[in-house]
DNA sequence: TAAAATACGTAACAAATGTTACTGAAATAA
DNA sequence: TTATTTCAGTAACATTTGTTACGTATTTTA
C-alpha cells in the first residue's frame, strides 16, 4: 500500500491532503488495488460504474465499440491517471466505452460511497477530497470548452488562431513552441496532416506567422486575433 | 424569498431537498436575490468568480467580446437556469464572458463557501446539495462529450449519423421528431443550413432514411451505423 | 558514421462544404 | 380568407479541405 500511496499523493484528487489523511481515506472508503493481467477488462460498456480508479502501474486502454464490431482505442490511461470520475456522479452511469488492461496493471478503486457520505467526525480531509473532485470535475469542462471552441470555428485557418492565441496567452510570448508534432495537432484540430501543413504555409506566407517545426513566431498578432474572432 | 424558493426547488441543484432545508441552505449560505436592470453586468470578463447564480425572473446574456470589440451573445440564461457552477471549483476561476441583464432581472446568488465547508450540524440536505452538484458537473462533461463525438466526425454525413443515432436510442423508434428546425440543427453540427439540406437530400436519395420537415425515419439502421463509426 | 525510420512540406487532383440566390410550402397575422 | 412572413429545398458556382504521392530534412538506430 506504501506503493500506492507513493504514487497517488501526486495525483490531483489527493492534493493538500498528506500522506496519513490519504491512508485514512483509503481506508474508509474500502478502496483496493486490484491487478489485471493483458487483455482483462476493468469495465465493459453499459456497466453501471461506481467507483473511480487510479492507474498505479500498468497501462490501459480506453476502448470504443464501433457498430462494425470494430474496436478503436480513444485513449491509453498511464500511472496516476484517474478515470470514472464523470460517470460516477452523471445521472447515467453508464459507460459508453470497454476499459481494458494492456499488459499487466494495478489500479486503486475508490468507491463511490466516500464522495457523498461524510464521515461523522467531518474530518477536514475529506472536505478537501470533494473539493479535489470538485475542481477535477470543473477543470474538465473548462478544457472541453476550449476544444469546442477550437472545432467550432468556420475555417481551419481559424481553428490554426484560435490554438495559437491559447499559447500565446499561456506563454505570454511572441516566439513559442508547441507540445504537439504536425500528426498530433492534426488530430486534434481534427484535420489532416497535409491540410494543415499547407494551412500554416500559407499564413507565413501572408505574413501573419512564421513557422519551423515546432516553433513558432506570432508577426501580424492583430491579424491572428480578427481570424479567431 | 417564497417566491424564490418557489422557482429554485424545481433546479437539479435543490432536487430532493425539501422547502424547509432549502430556506436553510439559502440562510446558511448567505444567498441573497440581487435585482439588475437593463445592460447591468453581474458579472465581466476576467472577473473571479465566487458564487453560483440561478435566474430567478427576467434573462440574462452571456456575452463573449471579440478581439475586434464586436459582442456576440453566446447564449441566454432564463428563469431556473444556473451559471457559474464550473468556474466556482475550477483551478482558474477567471471568467471568459461578460454576464449582462438583459431588461429588469432578479438573481439568486450563492456563495461558493456553502459547497467546500459542511456545516458542523452535518446535515443531510447538505451533502444532497454538495451531490447534486457533483452530479450537475459530470452531467455537463458527458454532454460536452457527446458533443465533441459529433464534431469530430469526418463528414457531415457522418454528424447527422451521430446525432440520429442518438435520437433514434432515446426515443427508442425508427420514426421520430427532431426537436431543432433546419436553422438549429445546422448550427448544432456546425454547418451551414443549404449544406445541411443538401445532405438530408441525398441521404434520403440514398435510401439511408426518409425526412420530411422535423420527421425523420430511419431506412437504413445498419448504413447509418456504419456512417457514425 | 552510415543506414533506416520518421517527420514534414508540397503539389495535383478529387471531394466536401460554403455562398448566393431563388423557389415554393407552411405557418402566422391581418 | 388573403397577405405576409418564416422555413425549407435546390442549383450553380466558389472555396476549402481531403487524398495521394513524392522528395527532403531530421532523428534514431545499428
Amino acid at each position: 500500500m506504501n506503493e500506492t500511496i507513493r504514487v497517488i499523493k501526486e495525483n490531483q484528487l489527493f492534493e493538500s491532503i498528506n500522506e496519513n489523511d490519504i491512508q485514512k481515506i483509503l481506508k474508509c472508503s474500502n478502496s483496493v488495488v486490484e491487478s489485471y493481467h493483458e487483455n482483462q477488462a476493468i469495465f465493459e460498456k453499459d456497466d453501471t460504474i461506481v467507483e473511480v480508479g487510479i492507474v498505479i502501474e500498468g497501462k490501459l486502454n480506453l476502448v470504443s465499440q464501433k457498430y462494425s464490431g470494430t474496436r478503436v482505442i480513444v485513449t491509453t490511461l498511464e500511472q496516476n491517471d484517474l478515470f470514472g470520475e464523470a460517470l460516477i456522479f452523471c445521472s447515467v452511469k453508464k459507460s459508453p466505452y470497454d476499459l481494458v488492461s494492456s499488459g499487466d496493471s494495478k489500479i486503486l478503486m475508490i468507491p463511490y460511497s466516500i464522495f457523498i457520505n461524510m464521515c461523522s467526525e467531518l474530518c477536514d480531509f475529506h472536505k478537501q477530497l470533494i473539493n479535489n473532485m470538485l475542481t477535477i470535475l470543473s477543470d474538465k469542462i473548462i478544457m472541453l470548452n476550449n476544444k469546442m471552441s477550437i472545432l467550432n470555428a468556420e475555417t481551419l485557418r481559424g481553428r490554426i488562431a484560435v490554438y495559437l492565441l491559447t499559447l500565446q496567452k499561456k506563454t505570454n510570448a511572441f516566439i513559442f513552441n508547441m507540445p504537439m508534432n504536425r500528426q498530433q495537432l492534426s488530430e486534434f484540430l481534427n484535420v489532416t496532416r497535409p491540410s494543415l501543413s499547407r494551412e500554416l504555409s500559407n499564413m507565413q506566407k501572408d505574413g501573419i506567422i512564421e513557422i519551423y517545426r515546432s516553433t513558432v513566431k506570432i508577426k501580424d498578432l492583430k491579424r491572428l486575433q480578427a481570424l479567431a474572432d
